[in-house]
DNA sequence: TTGCTCCTCACGTCACGTGAGGTGGC
DNA sequence: TTGCTCCTCACGTCACGTGAGGTGGC
């Protein structure tokens, strides 16, 4: 009862239009039932319709062609719902992402001046696990849990909250070198700890989502530039409540340095 | 007070990267305080920092940069305000629409399966109050409650419910002919009267948002293509229960008409 | 002076849409 | 046979990122 359709038959009843079946041929999404081999005519047939629907759908959500192949090729359901699952729980972060943005914008424009209390301090050489790495800035979050992770599971005696020092290169070029680290006891036997040097640094604590960091960034680097007391080097962050103590968003402390020398 | 700086260091300040910086700058989004004629190199001063963190907010938000400079120009706070309303009212719109998706999706993949009551129908010439205009697939929601807006200011005795019919080149091509009418009493006045035509056609009735049409052209089409019953002409669609009637989505009723020809 | 920073092209990305120019099918 | 449908390039979109190759500034 399967009819052969012309792809512009299959465009009408599947509304995907010409130019998008084509792509999802070329792209091996949606595979025409039969090619004419001489013509390159394509032919559909009429059981292929709940697939276009299901890609249309899997689209409307925004998810990459490449994936909507991987979890229409999924052989079980249950291995298809894993897909599903993973996408919406992105999506939900997107979502959260960008009520944190709104937020964060509407303060913005109130012009909800913070006014900065930036101290200087000389942060004395510190044993650590250290974990570096040469990092994208979009995987940085994916890489910071992962590294943490690790850092927590050695069974060291902890001396300080969880901490960072991030290249500027990071944020210029959004590639570079971080580095996280948990400050242990110095008499540890973990054979992996390290000594940091010391640092002079600028601080400012910020209160709040990670989305507003460039915020407290901007307070601390104006400062520092204004009055030319900057010097090279990473910048670091203190992170006395984040995910890692399973605090939400809004309550996350974290301190950040912002490198000087000479005497303030 | 005002530091003159080069664009890595507005980089590590305002954290966007010197590509981006340089591509603002391009694009006239945040231009450079300062550029040297002789060698190019851009100079940014501190004031900018909160410019280039509102920029970054209003592109969290995926605001096109056209409109974000657009914004960033309005002369009064009461017509920034008006943008920005306008844009979060569009992504509550793509959340919602997201949201439908999910549900159609699991609908999709649960194969809850309706089993379609195609009912085959010769609807006779009627009168009607109509416009028609050729349209892209994107722009068609605000014609159609524009076109719709436009009927019901008439005057004329309505005699059924609003309707329309579209191209198939609407939707092969993404662009093509559309006709919204509203049918009314023979004895109208109205000098833009018209009667349409007789037609005949399979019809199929939707319950629910227009996320979801696309499954019923879906049914509708394929019973069509495997009958052979298929005739040129556009397919037609009857809003019974829609958004003109102040309803919502899940609420709507839509009958959608695919042209045939011969006896069923 | 050296090495770092900055510069301008030119091209890639992603999922198609937009033509141009040409051929096949009924 | 005519006109409609289908075909394959090649290029455009949007907001940058990715090199390449070269110059300026301290």
């Amino acid at each position: 009862m399967a009819a052969e359709l012309t792809i512009g038959e299959f465009s009408r009843i599947s509304r995907l239009s010409v130019k998008t079946l084509r792509h999802y041929h070329e792209w091996g999404v949606l595979e025409p039932a039969a090619v004419d081999p001489h013509s390159g005519y394509r032919y559909y047939a009429t059981e292929q319709v709940p697939t276009a629907q299901t890609i249309r759908r899997f689209r409307d959500l925004e998810m990459p062609i490449e994936q909507v192949k991987a979890v229409l090729a999924a052989p079980d359901p249950a291995s298809r719902e894993a897909f599903i699952a993973a996408h919406l729980e992105r999506m939900e972060q997107q979502l959260a992402r960008t009520q944190e943005a709104v937020a964060s914008l509407r303060g913005l424009l109130e012009g909800r001046g913070l006014t900065p209390q930036i101290t200087y301090v000389e942060i004395p050489p510190q044993t650590a696990l250290a974990i570096t790495a040469t990092i994208d800035r979009d995987g940085i979050e994916d890489w910071w849990r992962g590294a943490f992770a690790e850092l927590y599971a050695a069974k060291a005696t902890v001396a300080g909250p969880p901490s960072g020092f991030y290249a500027h290169e990071l944020f210029e070029d959004e590639a570079g070198e971080a580095t996280v680290y948990l400050p242990v006891d110095p008499l540890t036997e973990d054979p992996r700890a390290t000594i940091l040097p010391s640092r002079r640094l600028a601080t400012l604590r910020h209160d709040g989502p990670h989305t507003d960091l460039d915020l407290a960034y901007g307070a601390l680097g104006t400062h520092v530039a204004e009055r030319g007391v900057g010097a090279p080097g990473p910048v670091h962050e203190r992170y006395v409540v984040s995910v890692l103590d399973d605090a939400a968003p809004a309550d996350w402390v974290t301190e950040i340095g912002w490198p000087i020398a000479g005497d303030p």
